[in-house]
DNA sequence: GTAAGAAAAATTTTT
DNA sequence: TTTTTCTTAC
């Protein structure tokens, strides 16, 4: 059959897309055209004709299920893509939970608990067992049982499991066991998932229930899964046990880019796929279409670090391009004035539109000092996670009512709104309230129905109070299926009160937050709109909150079009390009992160992290890194990462080493201050000129041995292997010496502050005997 | 039981 | 710096 669009592939592309017999896996390097190989698949699929509603395809991201969807409409008409079955893993078998829900004992309504319910929930459980909250971390008992779930274990298996109770008790924490017995029972209680049951629990359906299974390995006749390295193992036996029958399955990833293990990801998964599928076809998709040259060589180099890998040869056959600029600042405050400055340049001076420009950052909490820096600069741009919008805290206690009202056995909404507004049910009764629950093994909104009945030890005046909370729930739980989710979301915001306790004052702070319902309002209204197109006859309030509990701020995102520049984490970058890329932050203790510098399986991901962040760049790549920068309140010291030594420096523009005049160590303090007050009062217009753009270099100091402008020198005044002491670095030996562009230069490695490349006419140092 | 103010703690990435 | 927890006075 001749499929005209089949034409736009190259030969590895085209046969990934063309192979349909049976299972496999296309490592796809980054920017090889991954998505388009998947979009044409599916294409490729329904014009063979496949039915639409037989295909399966898992995406990481509702925006990549979202814009993979789009393609494949304006391929095959909107008519036929809207039934395929495509989304996340989260957002798929949410659906597919909630219609075979009552089989494995929860209800067609159940709440999704996210993040922060989990952690209330933690966090109440180990007050109960009267545990030190400093032994049991929240944080890290939420990822305890979070790797127990994604791995398949349920409180059962755990408490089972030899191995890890002795591995528990070892780290002191032996009762974890416990806690995650009686947060599970909690969840299953308040009749709610957390995300990681939404896999779990499909497991549990699927094995417990094999009619179940084979309904829907029938009904899938192709799995298709997008980011197959970040799957963990939950994942890899949903898909296994779908695919199972007539193994038509394709997994797209690339073992380069898999930087989620911290949730439970298994790069095994896509290393050993052809021993989960025997007789699985790979194919390589080598040729990066979106990156310069240097850009893929400099990736590339930086990634042949790694151990653990799948060997391929990504190779670009765009220009050459510019060599990735570094650029080293006095102070976090500097660095964003830089990168605001470059930028502002990049837009007057060479015609970059401020969408093309992305600033990549390893921690949500470094966007607001470029946030600062661009503002000045009346630059627009837009950012990408931290507080989403759903999780702002108006946002959430409207949530929580809309919860309760659907849910009333939902204890983390009951928790959160029993006094909000106040009336007058302290911590106390809440806690009597909830012992009592447990007691009775009921849920705490059981309780409430009959407090005589449940022996709850309250007075008079708060039992009344109670009662009063409780009829007010009621009267909007009986409106869930006759009102519309819209007007029921307004007659709950209104008559809760919540709309007076937000509307009290005239404040810039309670303004957004009587904007923020609003909108959320607006948002009520316009799922209601679209649901009505869809033939149902209104869209009920539980509906909405399905949609809801799975969406983040990517998702909510209207103004894609507007021309701004993009921040956002490396991690949300995932996926996305953009001509020209800033990665800040560069440095010791912060990329990589602190928490990953443990293992060497740890740091590769860190590697892997960079490796995604360099190769989002089309064009122009710029890293810095700052010496000095301010967290928790505190100004801290930095060194270059380690990453920036792992990319062949002949891809890099290197910068000179800026160093203070001669000046005791005690005077660097000021400095800083200097440094800083200067940066954040005043941006004057660029002071180092240097950092502006990348040039053909010129006054380059050059770190790599291929530099044919440097010459070694026999009579240095500072001898190679003599040890000489400056300034600010302290004691260093002197590696090699060389003379380039007509200045003698030392490369002296100071130990902990790292191997330093300085110019003698500006570094002064003192030799040694 | 509430609210304000002080002290202490915690800082990664996200469906 | 921001967020959470503790203390104190009503």
């Amino acid at each position: 059959m001749e499929i005209s669009f089949l034409n736009e592939l190259n030969n590895n592309q085209r046969q990934a897309v063309e192979y349909t017999d049976g299972a496999s896996l296309v490592i796809a390097g980054a920017g090889s055209g991954k998505t388009r190989v998947l979009t044409y698949k599916i294409a490729y699929l329904l014009k063979t004709g496949m039915q639409p509603s037989s295909i399966l395809a898992l995406t990481f991201t509702n925006k990549a299920a979202r814009e993979m969807k789009e393609r494949i409409a304006s391929m095959v008409g909107e008519k036929t893509a809207r039934y395929l079955w495509m989304g996340t893993f989260h957002s798929i078998f949410s659906r597919i939970l909630r219609s075979e829900a009552e089989l494995i004992g929860y209800s067609k309504n159940f709440t999704i608990y996210d993040s922060a319910d989990s952690k209330s929930l933690v966090k109440s459980i180990v007050k109960e067992l009267k545990l030190d909250d400093k032994v049991y971390k929240h944080g890290f008992v939420q990822s305890r049982i979070s790797y127990a779930k994604n791995n398949l274990i349920t409180p059962d298996a755990y408490l089972a499991n030899t191995e890890i109770l002795k591995a528990d008790v070892s780290s002191r924490i032996p009762l974890l066991k416990d806690i995650y017995k009686i947060y599970a029972h909690r969840c299953k209680q308040a009749d709610a998932m957390d995300f990681d049951d939404l896999l779990l629990q499909t497991n549990v359906l699927f094995r417990n229930h094999p009619e179940i299974l084979q309904k829907y390995q029938h009904r899938f006749g192709f799995v298709l899964v997008d980011e197959y390295q970040d799957t963990n193992f939950a994942q890899y036996l949903i898909v296994k046990k779908l695919a199972e029958q007539h193994e038509k399955i394709c997994v797209v990833g690339d073992d380069a880019q898999s930087i989620y293990s911290f949730r439970g990801a298994n790069i095994d998964n896509i290393l050993t796929f052809k021993n989960a599928y025997k007789n699985a076809q790979i194919f390589k998709l080598e040729q990066n279409y979106r990156s310069t040259q240097t850009i893929v060589n400099a990736a590339n180099s930086l990634i042949d670090k790694n151990s653990q890998q799948i060997r391929k040869t990504v190779f670009s056959e765009k220009e050459t391009g510019k060599p990735i600029k570094i650029l080293n600042v006095f102070t976090d405050y500097e660095e964003g004035f830089i990168v605001a400055n470059n930028i502002s340049d990049l837009h007057s001076v060479n015609d970059y539109q401020y969408q093309d420009i992305a600033i990549l950052y390893r921690t949500n909490s470094q966007s607001r000092v470029m946030e600062e820096a661009l503002r000045k600069q009346s630059i627009p741009y837009r950012i990408y996670g931290g507080l989403s919008f759903y999780q702002r805290k108006e946002i959430k206690d409207v949530i929580a009512y809309c919860r309760l009202v659907c849910n009333p056995n939902d204890e983390e909404a009951l928790k959160r709104i029993i006094n909000y507004p106040t009336r007058g049910i302290g911590e106390t009764t809440i806690n009597k309230l909830i012992e009592c629950a447990q007691l009775h093994a009921v849920s705490a909104w059981e309780v409430l129905t009959d407090i005589l009945k449940y022996n709850l030890a309250v007075n008079a005046g708060t039992a009344n109070k109670l009662a009063q909370f409780r009829s007010m729930i009621d009267v909007f739980a009986e409106q869930i299926n006759i009102q519309s989710a819209y007007d029921l979301a307004k007659s709950i915001i209104k008559t809760s009160g919540v709309i007076s306790d937000t509307y009290t004052d005239r404040s810039p702070e309670s303004m957004s937050r009587q904007e923020n319902v609003e909108e959320l309002l607006k948002a009520i209204h316009e799922f209601c709109e679209t649901e009505k197109t869809d033939g149902e006859p209104t869209a009920l309030l539980p509906d909405f909150l399905s949609e809801v509990s799975l969406l983040t701020d990517q998702d909510t995102d209207k103004e894609t079009n507007k021309d701004k520049v993009t921040l956002m984490t490396v991690h949300a970058a995932k996926g996305l390009e953009f001509k020209v890329v800033f990665i800040v932050g560069m440095e010791e203790e912060l990329f990589p992160s602190p928490f990953c510098t443990q293992s060497e399986r740890e740091l590769e991901e860190e590697r892997r992290l960079f490796y995604v962040a360099i190769t989002r760049a089309e064009e122009l790549c710029f890293i810095s890194y700052a010496k000095s920068r301010f967290k928790n309140g505190k100004t801290n010291f930095s060194n270059p990462s380690r990453f920036i030594k792992d990319i062949d420096p002949q891809y890099l523009e290197l910068p000179v080493e800026i160093i203070p005049k001669q000046k005791n160590i005690g005077d660097w303090d000021e400095d800083m201050e200097f440094e800083r007050n200067r940066f954040k009062s005043s941006f004057s217009k660029p002071i180092l000129k240097e950092n502006i753009l990348p040039q053909t270099p010129k006054r380059l100091v050059k770190l790599s041995n291929s530099d044919n402008n440097k010459v070694p020198i026999e009579n240095s005044s500072v001898p190679s292997g003599s040890f000489v002491k400056h300034a600010v670095f302290g004691i260093g030996k002197v590696l090699e010496t060389s003379i380039v562009n007509g200045n003698e230069k030392a490369d002296i490695d100071f130990g902990e502050k790292g191997v330093k490349s300085l110019l003698l006419k500006f570094a002064k140092l003192e030799i040694l005997k």
